[in-house]
DNA sequence: TGACATTGGTGACGAATTGTTACTAATTCG
DNA sequence: CGAATTAGTAACAATTCGTCACCAATGTCA
């Protein structure tokens, strides 16, 4: 490291070429999936992460709405930035800045469009260098943020059962959780509401439907945590 | 909601100007203090975050490595993007997309370059409106990281003593920690090893040092926490 | 009809973690 | 020397967590 010239900066903006890419994510068949669209003929990869660029004055969470619509058939209900990259890797559309944009469809969703396609997470197509950076980096995001954020709620139609929702957080944590102690720790946290309904599916007994209502909760704030430094 | 055509959206990339802004944080007398530089005359505002355009090759973390060091004369040691904002309010250098990073500064690096200065997070002087919510996005991202992340100790210098981290967490956290709690709490966490050197501040017993060192950990890993839902 | 398989739901108990009190240790100040 | 101040910890109480065991409500099938 060598001494720096001691000048300050005249800073100025740049022109760059700018890219929205959206990761959907939606539970399917038991693994959490990805929605990718057919790309254009031609194409080094056969399937790329919905994208775009912003239109003038939209919102980078109003393009990924608008780029997940089109590919899906209806908006999803949640979208999380993931992380903006500008490195060397390669682009579909050779964008200089990607903004990558998570968004979560609860399962109960629609079938994609006709040009798109969902794969589970565990075993997607080749996709351009930058899309599978983007891709990695959602599902690290969603995975970290679970218990910070009603994110899980987010990939679950608007009632739901509790094993439905124990099910999510073992997809998203990829272990098994105890349901005893899961419904405990739920019940204490004043998230859901229980409604009148009640699910019969085949075999068992009937479950009762809850819904995300989430409540003020008591002020009582715990120690320092130091967990989860996963890296 | 109306009807949206069918078609499939041709995606093409498009020409923006982009900036980096950089939020430089430290400890300041018992503070979070964020470095800002004094813009140039004539500016709306007499100060505003350090910032500037990515060069050409440059990574965004490289960006704003080299923007905070021209104001700091020294380079952080942690950087973080807070989110990439593309809305209506202005931006000093009138950039339509910014992306905030947050970088973490020692309480003990150097005092800043002629033109810079430390304020205290609650007592910062008028910002262009897209700084102010970089500002507040940096704080709130730091604040919510704490525990998964080993931001505090970005915060201090290489080594400290046990009641300065104490003294970190509780700035961020906005609230006292008790002192036996968190002592447990990181000795379980296996994230700091004891030096041989001891710190005598004047008055009291001699601290003894620490070093960030994290070691593997036991992998028992525990039940959902449905905590820390703020919003 | 009546076992039994299957899924939903909960009480209760011991183990582990956390909050707190109260103490000891090492230093400076006067 | 004793008071003040900061560091560090043992030990106990309160709470939370992991687990086991069980009951409930439904479908299946002999």
């Amino acid at each position: 490291m060598r001494d720096r010239p001691n000048v300050p900066i005249k800073p100025a903006v740049r022109r760059t070429t700018l890219a929205v890419d959206v990761v959907v994510l939606s539970p399917r068949a038991d693994a959490l999936a990805v929605l990718l669209v057919r790309a254009p003929v031609g194409a080094r990869e056969k399937w790329t992460l919905p994208w775009d660029a912003p239109q003038p004055g939209e919102g980078l969470e109003d393009a990924a709405a608008r780029i997940a619509s089109a590919a899906l058939g209806t908006a999803p209900a949640y979208f999380e930035q993931v992380g903006t990259l500008s490195d060397g890797r390669r682009h579909p559309g050779e964008a200089d800045v990607s903004v990558g944009i998570a968004a979560l469809s609860p399962a109960s969703a629609d079938a994609p469009m006709e040009e798109a396609e969902w794969f589970p997470l565990a075993g997607l197509p080749a996709l351009a260098p930058r899309h599978r950076t983007v891709v990695d980096r959602a599902a690290a995001v969603v995975r970290q943020r679970v218990d910070q954020s009603p994110l899980a709620f987010r990939l679950l139609p608007p009632t739901f059962t509790l094993s439905d929702l124990q099910a999510v957080y073992e997809l998203l944590l990829g272990r098994r959780l105890h349901k005893a102690s899961f419904r405990r720790a739920l019940q204490a946290s004043y998230l859901v509401e229980p409604t009148d309904e009640w699910h019969s599916e085949g075999r068992g007994r009937p479950a009762q439907l809850f819904r995300y209502a989430p409540r003020k909760r008591r002020g009582a704030r715990r120690g320092v945590r130091f967990d989860l430094f996963t890296e």
